[in-house]
DNA sequence: CATTAATAACTGACCAGTAAGTTATTAATT
DNA sequence: AATTAATAACTTACTGGTCAGTTATTAATG
């Protein structure tokens, strides 16, 4: 006997995590912590569920690698932005653009709905959310609108409130996209409302001189 | 015998349904809908889980009225929104202004974070939602807009880009006091946020001459 | 052939929903 | 007005299904 056709799985212990945090994304993201089952994530992953606890002790821990793997490449992208010698206007632009780009290209989106929608249940997420990703974020925007305003270039105003301001639209047009969208909302166009706002919001901040 | 003591428990059908309402409320926004358990629902609303299903025929009908009843509130509030002799600029400030109230009066941040949350399991409740709260707001607060370019008063621009710049800023910020805020990230002072925003937005839509 | 990645079948806990029983309240009868 | 019968609001204890996590076994690979 012994078919010895093609073997009924590989072993690719390097590869594993990687797949099985984006299939945990996926399912993460669309149903929910509670509601997302291992065997969906698993056979997403293609692999059965025992191999997932070959890799992750628990399902909280896979939700914890999902988040935390998300988080990773926004600390890069942000500590790049500074004024230097760039006007308030032009670095804002170019961020409002990023941010747009990143908003359509990254699974951000699902990752804000999860960690919005799971907060309650673990804190402890919501915590490194908040620190590895908006507290940098928020927190250097906000410096570079104190910095635009001690330079005369920036009207008076709560520049902790002046940097939510400019980013809550793209943040909200993605959350649009996830829950929205689906149920026949139109959709928006996150690279155009981006670019409008930011225009509005720079004729709204700048001193009458900036450009 | 019979010891007549405080009875066990009081008939009071007609009290019964806003209670469970409001106790699932409460723990449907911070547990979310699968982690919400029935036994602690019924508990925050005095009652035993039998007596639920008196009123509810299924846990996810109480989510289905819990959005229902959030939602009615806020068509009412909505309609009365216009332009008439008012300037647009008027009118966008005592509607943030409004908004900000309902923000923190009201427990929209929780249902918020439940659409959001759910509305991939409950596709019907977003879609619910949806029509019923925010394409109203969202689509009156455009034509408004677009009357208020008609009359020369607005800025050329995409209304409905427009109309969500306006309230972004308001709706995230609820969505912060729920999600970051019970970690420790510093709060917004919402009142102070919507009138800074109305005020920026303003200065970049108007036209030179208005106010 | 020894090692270990991977599977498949199993277990135990939790919880939505149910059904049987209890108690408050109202209505009928004297 | 006191007693009793009828009802329905409410509770308690249970059931059945689902699913996270485990264990025993098998198959790939050096």
């Amino acid at each position: 006997m012994l078919p010895l056709g093609p073997p009924k799985f590989k072993r690719r212990k390097a590869d594993r995590p990687d797949e099985i945090i984006a299939a945990a994304l996926a399912l993460f993201s669309e149903k929910g912590f509670a509601a997302a089952r291992l065997d969906d994530i698993a056979a997403r992953a293609g692999v059965s569920k025992g191999a997932l606890y070959l890799y992750f002790p628990t399902k909280a821990d896979m939700f914890r690698a999902v988040v935390e793997q998300a988080v990773r490449p926004n600390l890069a992208t942000v500590q790049q932005m500074a004024l230097g010698e760039m006007t308030f206007a032009e670095l804002a632009r170019s961020m409002a653009a990023m941010m747009a780009y990143m908003a359509v290209t990254s699974p951000l989106g699902g990752i804000v709905k999860m960690v919005i929608a799971e907060a309650g249940n673990f804190p402890e997420l919501a915590s490194i959310w908040y620190e590895r990703s908006i507290a940098p974020v928020l927190g250097h925007l906000t410096d570079l609108i104190a910095q635009g305003q001690a330079r005369g270039e920036i009207r008076p105003g709560e520049p902790r409130q002046y940097a939510l301001s400019l980013v809550a639209p793209t943040v909200l047009g993605v959350v649009w996209r996830e829950t929205f969208t689906p149920v026949g909302a139109p959709p928006f166009d996150l690279k155009a409302l981006a670019q409008q706002h930011v225009e509005t919001m720079l004729r709204g901040m700048l001193m009458e001189t900036s450009t």
